[in-house]
DNA sequence: AATACGATCAACCGCAATGCT
DNA sequence: GAGCATTGCGGTTGATCGTAT
């Protein structure tokens, strides 16, 4: 569990780590398609999420966000990893807004496993690799301004263009429509309706209390300020008790 | 059938950049 | 400008799975 005690005997909580569950994608999503992406840090104990904010961010950059390819690279995806690569080098971020579709953790992944190899055992596109990475240095300034303006295209084609209708959406149990980046925490009411909504009272109560978020409650007076269902249902809650 | 090995990929970690007070 | 918080990035790790022995 995620329940430890200090040396002085207090309950305290340890962030999660390792695979993600259905559930916790479930409550990401939930909570960023209400409330969207206005502090990573913060916005994990307001979705019930016993995450790092660091670990929230990568999770929807590289698995979640609305609109990700899933799947093998096309040809032309593969050819344009080589091409970038070669005149960017390793910026795998400037390199996936390249590649609309796939996060820069994956290309990276898909370079280090699969095309790495062809590149070294291949003198040609050694080669060229060698030549573009020369004129690299010339162009790189003019490169960063494009690509600081393309972040801001980019970001904004997030928030408007996914439903849940989209083809390459991959997990199968969230049936939540992705709305609009309203980026704020949400009122108490709000919190208290998303939370409702989220978890059905029936449904809650025949889940099994000994899911990770359920046994916070346990546990409620040793933690600072954690969110549970319950909390909601019991009108525990009180928001103005918590700095943002 | 058991296990050794390599490939894959999700996630972590540390650090740098940026923003805010 | 110092100090702190937050975000973003790239290198790396480790769990898992498929294949070979």
């Amino acid at each position: 569990m995620h329940v430890m005690r200090t040396p002085k005997g207090e309950m305290k909580t340890s962030l999660k780590k390792g695979a993600w569950s259905l559930e916790e994608d479930r409550k990401l999503i939930a909570y960023i398609n209400r409330y969207g992406i206005w502090n990573w840090s913060h916005m994990p104990k307001y979705a019930g999420l016993l995450r790092s904010g660091k670990s929230c961010r990568l999770r929807w950059m590289n698995y979640l966000k609305p609109g990700l390819k899933k799947g093998s690279f096309s040809k032309e995806e593969e050819q344009n990893i080589l091409h970038f690569h070669s005149i960017l080098g390793n910026r795998w971020s400037a390199i996936a807004r390249k590649l609309p579709g796939r996060s820069d953790n994956e290309i990276k992944n898909y370079w280090h496993t699969t095309l790495k190899k062809r590149v070294t055992n291949n003198p040609v596109l050694k080669g060229s690799k060698q030549e573009s990475m020369n004129i690299s240095q010339s162009i790189e300034s003019d490169n960063d301004e494009k690509l600081d303006q393309e972040d801001v295209n980019h970001a904004n084609e997030i928030n408007f263009s996914w439903t849940s209708k989209d083809d390459n959406y991959t997990p199968k149990d969230n049936q939540v429509e992705f709305i609009a980046d309203i980026g704020s925490p949400g009122t108490v009411e709000d919190l208290q309706y998303f939370w409702k909504e989220l978890y059905p009272l029936e449904e809650l109560e025949e889940r099994n209390i000994d899911e990770d978020m359920f046994l916070d409650h346990i546990f409620q007076d040793s933690y600072d300020h954690t969110i549970t269902p319950w909390s909601f249902y019991n009108d525990e809650y009180d928001i103005t008790s918590t700095s943002i």
